[in-house]
DNA sequence: GGCGTTTTTGAATGATCGGTCAATAACCGC
DNA sequence: GCGGTTATTGACCGATCATTCAAAAACGCC
């Protein structure tokens, strides 16, 4: 019934999102999402509501999109945990340095700009970030008990630690840096995760 | 000759600092700086430029406050090497874990809002952080010849990790982490840097 | 072929944006 | 105290900000 729209809020949705990752909230008027979108002001007010949650929509899709990985390593088996971590470590930093793309990582954009000021996007960031810290720990504990993972430090530690990498290598993506080293990620997982001391 | 300031800029530079800091770049509006300093906008302009160029002295401002702990990592004795990491790594997690500040670290806010965008504040940034891993790569070298800091790693690779740590660190922080959890500095510094293998 | 419904459109809103400028004020050396 | 110099002030600028709204347009249904 009704006027059928002429585009698809998926689309629209997506190209909202390089808009905001690419210049963030405050760096992203409500003009330049039209343009992207290529919707009207009016069509885009009707459809999303206000440029805040449009914004909310967009953070939502994207953290979605970016369960997927930690699922894989939640439900992986003890052997499987480490090389998982290793692969979610390498893509989330290759997401972050595409030079084509906007850089970085949206959630750690956005957690940056908005949440010391911006309720909302802080209480859904911080459920995320406990969502992800969560599904570490449950991992890396049960590749501790397996003795596929050093034992000498507490799981959540050592997922408190992952968050703390994967946040610098969003970072280090936002910057500029090249490609997603290899090296650099060995070092952060090898010695604090494999290495010969299992005494749990 | 003429009429005197009524006004401290150091101080001036100061307040704009917190307000940049806290609420970043495009989020801080002109009258926001006028608020923070109590300068009226024509004298801001008179003192500091535009609003660019206040942000670049402010940045400047910044960057030199920050370069004192590198400075003391650069000069110290081979054996004082991995306890002045550990140091520099806590403080720099307690300054940006502070509730009542601004949150986080400036360089790295602005390096996540501005860089992609910014081709000045980028080129200031980029030749921080390269002095940083300078820095750090050189007293890591020294400390691994010295058989105090484990040799089976590129000092450089090292020095780009505990970029990465660093800049994770200030993330937490802004996203209003606690405290700067000394359990997860051990995490990041011992296993990687000291441990047994020196193998250099 | 109207009718109800929904989308599209473009104009209009008041507020705020960064930035400028001329007038005024306060000091120095003379 | 007078002239040169610099700082302060508040008004003012056009542009852009996010947001609203009424009119027009395009469909399904009866």
């Amino acid at each position: 019934m009704g006027r059928p729209r002429q585009y698809d809020p998926e689309i629209a949705l997506d190209a909202a999102q390089m808009a905001f990752w690419s210049h963030g909230y405050a760096g992203t008027s409500v003009a330049d999402l039209c343009a992207a979108t290529g919707l009207k002001k009016g069509s885009l007010y009707q459809a999303f509501g206000d440029k805040h949650a449009l914004f909310m929509q967009v953070l939502e899709r994207y953290l979605t999109q970016g369960k997927a990985g930690l699922d894989a390593i939640a439900q992986a088996e003890p052997d499987a945990v480490l090389p998982r971590l290793r692969a979610w470590l390498t893509m989330a930093s290759q997401g972050a340095c595409v030079r084509s793309g906007p850089g970085g990582c949206m959630a750690v954009n956005s957690l940056i700009e908005l949440a010391p000021h911006d309720p909302t996007v802080e209480a859904r960031l911080g459920a995320h970030f406990a969502m992800m810290r969560g599904a570490l720990t449950a991992a890396i504990d049960r590749a501790q008990q397996a003795g596929a993972v050093r034992g000498d430090r507490p799981a959540d530690d050592l997922a408190r630690y992952l968050e703390t990498v994967v946040s610098g290598l969003a970072t280090a993506g936002r910057g500029g840096a090249a490609n997603a080293a290899p090296a650099l990620i060995d070092i952060a997982l090898d010695p604090a995760l494999d290495g010969p001391a299992n005494a749990a």
